[in-house]
DNA sequence: ATATGTTTTGCATATTAATACAAGCAAAAC
DNA sequence: GTTTTGCTTGTATTAATATGCAAAACATAT
């Protein structure tokens, strides 16, 4: 459940000014996830988030954009967890994953700011990612099947 | 006072593993700085710091490198207070500042992280920018030039 | 020199975040 | 089937950080 939640996290905190933990939690469990504030210190700890000064003035939590390759190792993961197949037509790359993972797979993809995505939906096992060009759709297929066999 | 403290502030960020605030004032202590943990969270706000996940698994004070242009502002501040003059030949620039600002020109020059920038070293009162090519430091010097008269 | 407004700071404290420890679970090993 | 091992989590606590408020420091006008 623990890569659930990560995702979800970094959905929430991408959507919400998260300004505590506590409030995190609280988001949480808006969406049936249950846990305390010292679990999500460890996760906000894994995810390598961290608490910027908004320009509202306010602290706020955030994936920092380009964290040094961190987030790659992220997507590793939850590619690993998660993918069944993929394919794509044109600009869009369609990812297939086991039942409920889809989002996980696409807030970890949102996370990392690639300008060479325009964005990312997701259903419950299926998602799709519409890029800037159909090149960049490839690409990206390669990169992800070379992850899932383990090739770097 | 305060602004040679956010630039002594970025210089030690940089240069030690500061794990919390207290580290901080600790170092600030050792340069001869004189504040309590309250003030240096402010300090932290203001400069916008933020606590990252290091490489060894430990927690530690960082500027983010590019951060959305607020180390720019943060720059144009501490220019608007120090700023005497400035100009350069072939790809060194040389900036005169008020007594004792020079350092924190440099050190938040340094923040920046910008790639143009080969190294910074500062005196009392005057400092110098190595840039990677003549062009840089000539648009450097506009940059700055600017910043002083206020135009954007 | 004195008053007045602004900014910066420390103190004390409230709030927020991190972690040692033990418990619970599930998979692997025996 | 039992034991071992590794991982995740909550509880309770400690550690770290943010902030209200008053005092001090500074600047500026009178």
């Amino acid at each position: 459940m623990k890569y659930n939640r990560h995702a979800k996290i970094l959905d929430i905190i991408e959507n919400y000014e998260i300004e505590t933990q506590d409030d995190l939690a609280e988001k949480l469990r808006e969406s049936g996830m249950d846990v305390t504030q010292a679990t999500i210190s460890r996760d906000i700890k894994e995810l390598r988030l961290v608490k910027v000064l908004s320009s509202g003035g306010k602290y706020r939590y955030s994936a920092m954009n380009s964290d040094g390759g961190n987030m790659n190792d992220r997507l590793l993961v939850i590619i690993k967890e998660a993918y069944v197949s993929c394919d794509y037509a044109n600009n869009i790359l369609v990812i297939k994953t086991l039942p409920g993972m889809a989002q996980a797979v696409a807030a970890t993809l949102d996370a990392l700011g690639w300008n060479d995505i325009v964005g990312t939906i997701a259903g419950d096992d299926t998602m799709m990612v519409v890029c800037r060009a159909e090149k960049i759709a490839e690409d990206l297929m390669d990169k992800l099947t070379r992850m899932v066999r383990g090739v770097s």
